[in-house]
DNA sequence: AAGCATGTGGGAGAAAGTGGGAAGTTAAAT
DNA sequence: ATTTAACTTCCCACTTTCTCCCACATGCTT
């Protein structure tokens, strides 16, 4: 299970060290791409095969399914973690998200996430500000 | 199951000792996160496990629950307590709480709370003063 | 009082993250 | 066809952080 949130940087040479953490689970390879939110998701090869398939079941229903599910396949890159441990972000990714030289790795169970500082700093902290309502909310959803 | 409270310090290389009276019923791995009112909560790692698998199955749906997800996630950590019990602090959440030197660890019931020393005294004082009102909400919605 | 358990602090070595050079590729320009 | 520039890949090196181990102080137990 991916958890945690680690900053790093993206060298000019568009590099990114993944977190220590994060390596024995991804293993040698993994597949990088849009994620929600103007972030990336970078995928173990496995993980990401149960989710392509999720998508090519959708290619076939409506149309707007399509396209997310088009956007989703055209945007993923093979990526693999180099000796010690780095990734290279591929040029499309890196203006999708809008990364700066910080960005922020988290864990979110079966993928990293890949967020400009900035923005993250953003997300987290209106979700934050959000916790209380939406733990509440998900209490009476049977959550909990 | 915790219970007490404990004054402890967080030296400068970010340990915290786990109090002696809790370490048994941690086991030798825990998962500490985000907690409501700006603490940190300390979870067992079979309990942490269940929930986490709660929030990954919320995660992709509607935008609400995908952001109280990656908060939750991106704010846990796994910790190992060391050979003489102590456990580091990520510097996310140390400073998400605003955890100075002296801190507060309570038991509260299935798992442990960390607390700055400071808020944890205003936050105690509140209740403390708010706890007839509260007893008297508490009793009309039947939980006496 | 002696011994043990607990909480705190520090130092040495290892690991993680970052940056940059050199060799090899590709592509365009002359 | 040759040269030059841009980019990629591989390797090495530096710095900071983390981890492991040991030492000390305090307080409780026997």
């Amino acid at each position: 299970m991916f958890i945690g949130e680690y900053i790093h940087s993206v060298d000019d040479k568009k590099r990114l060290s993944v977190p220590a953490k994060f390596r024995k689970e991804l293993g040698k390879k993994g597949v990088i791409t849009l994620g929600l939110n103007k972030c990336l998701s970078l995928y173990p090869t496995k993980e990401w095969n149960a989710f392509a398939e999720k998508l090519s079941k959708l290619s076939m229903g409506k149309s707007e399914d399509r396209g997310f599910s088009r956007a989703m396949l055209s945007g993923a890159f093979e990526v693999e973690i180099d000796s010690i441990g780095r990734i290279l972000i591929p040029d499309a990714l890196k203006s999708y998200a809008g990364l700066k030289e910080k960005v922020v790795l988290t864990g979110v169970y079966d993928r990293v996430e890949v967020w400009d500082e900035t923005t993250w700093k953003t997300y987290k902290a209106q979700m934050v500000s959000e916790a209380d309502r939406m733990a509440e909310q998900l209490g009476e959803r049977g959550v909990f």
